[in-house]
DNA sequence: CCTTGATTTGACTAATTAGTCAAGTAGCGT
DNA sequence: ACGCTACTTGACTAATTAGTCAAATCAAGG
């Protein structure tokens, strides 16, 4: 009768905002425990060591924030082109909050933290790479849909795809980099410029 | 009368090299004196800290590698489309050397430790935002060059050198993390995409 | 209520690591 | 040769950190 305790949830919501913070080999066990409120006897009752935490922190990450989020901005609901609209703008959105509420911008974890660890954590960077994989599968939907409706004329949607998810990913790191939203800002412009659109204004959506 | 001591170039190379493979919160103090052979001592007696000698390490690998490379990629001899080409295929070249050479493809440190150290060590992040500078002034450069000569239509050749960069560091981070090099494989065309022009192949440049 | 197994706790160890320092060495000008 | 200063060394301390463990606690079924 397997016992539910929140302690593995505190353990991974910890861990991902002090990594995507500061970075994964600057956050001790001990950091972590802390910020879940938690004792370091519970951390290695849940997990063996932090990659493993890691993994299932990225994995709780993508299923309750990532993956809501890009479905909303992704819906065919709306034109091909708006999507990518939508998305760039609330990504931007989301690097102006993060600069308001913390006074700093951290970019997007995937790409900190899977550079840092491709290296040294081969698991959590093939964890890393299989999320990224799946935002690539919304880019590569929305530029089918795009191609087929003819706003955009694209060989291969899948290379592009690829293409505009490294700009994207690469924006937001130079933004961390240099703490300024100016490269997240200009994405609309660049995307558009990739793949040979310019991009509508975003529809406008409200937060609930 | 300052005596000259081959010491910190060594502590230079040491760090970059061991921060490029691993990153820079993984290198210890120790681990870097052993790599140049040198006692901590000297190390303190050289450096206060590990940022300062960050610091000079990427100055001096950009002074003595990238700046040499860069002008030698980009020489106005060529046309500039040629240039971008050059460039390009010459990374592809370190790429695959570093694969065949470690066994694994590190990337670009700009990248990789400019994000790992953001929000850690700012002093450090700066220098590695005034390299990337540095870059992209050659990208400026040649979109200029391209764009009077009428070989691509391009309005503002910094805003275009800004997304080529970013284009460029992405995808050495993606192949750091994938440990493959098609996305630096797939650059000229990639880029090629985003300037709205077909590179030609690049120049055969033999080493001397 | 009582048992059982999952979970939590705090105190512990061992290892790693940054940084210090006094003593020694090496090079250079005079 | 002498003295000055830059440099080097190895041994040291103090702090941090990962990981362990036996005992305590909790939650649920019988």
């Amino acid at each position: 009768m397997p016992q539910i305790t929140p302690t593995p949830i505190k353990l991974q919501q910890a861990l991902y905002e002090l990594m995507w913070q500061q970075s994964y080999g600057r956050v001790t066990i001990d950091a972590i425990c802390e910020k879940a409120g938690v004792k370091k006897g519970s951390f290695y009752h849940a997990y063996p060591d932090k990659a493993k935490l890691a993994l299932d922190a990225f994995e709780h990450f993508w299923q309750t924030e990532t993956r809501p989020w890009l479905d909303e901005s992704f819906s065919p609901c709306d034109p091909p082109l708006t999507r990518l609209a939508n998305w760039l703008s609330r990504g931007l959105e989301k690097t102006l909050q993060c600069q308001q509420e913390y006074g700093r911008i951290y970019g997007c974890p995937l790409f900190n933290i899977g550079s840092e660890l491709s290296t040294l954590e081969p698991q959590v960077a093939a964890k890393v790479g299989e999320i990224l994989r799946r935002h690539r599968d919304y880019l590569i939907t929305t530029l089918r849909d795009a191609s087929a409706e003819g706003s955009v004329e694209i060989d291969d949607a899948e290379e592009v795809a690829r293409d505009v998810l490294t700009l994207v990913e690469g924006a937001l790191t130079q933004a961390r980099i240099s703490n300024k939203p100016d490269p997240v800002r200009r994405l609309p412009k660049s995307v558009g410029r990739l793949i040979g659109a310019t991009l509508p204004s975003p529809q406008i959506l409200t937060v609930s």
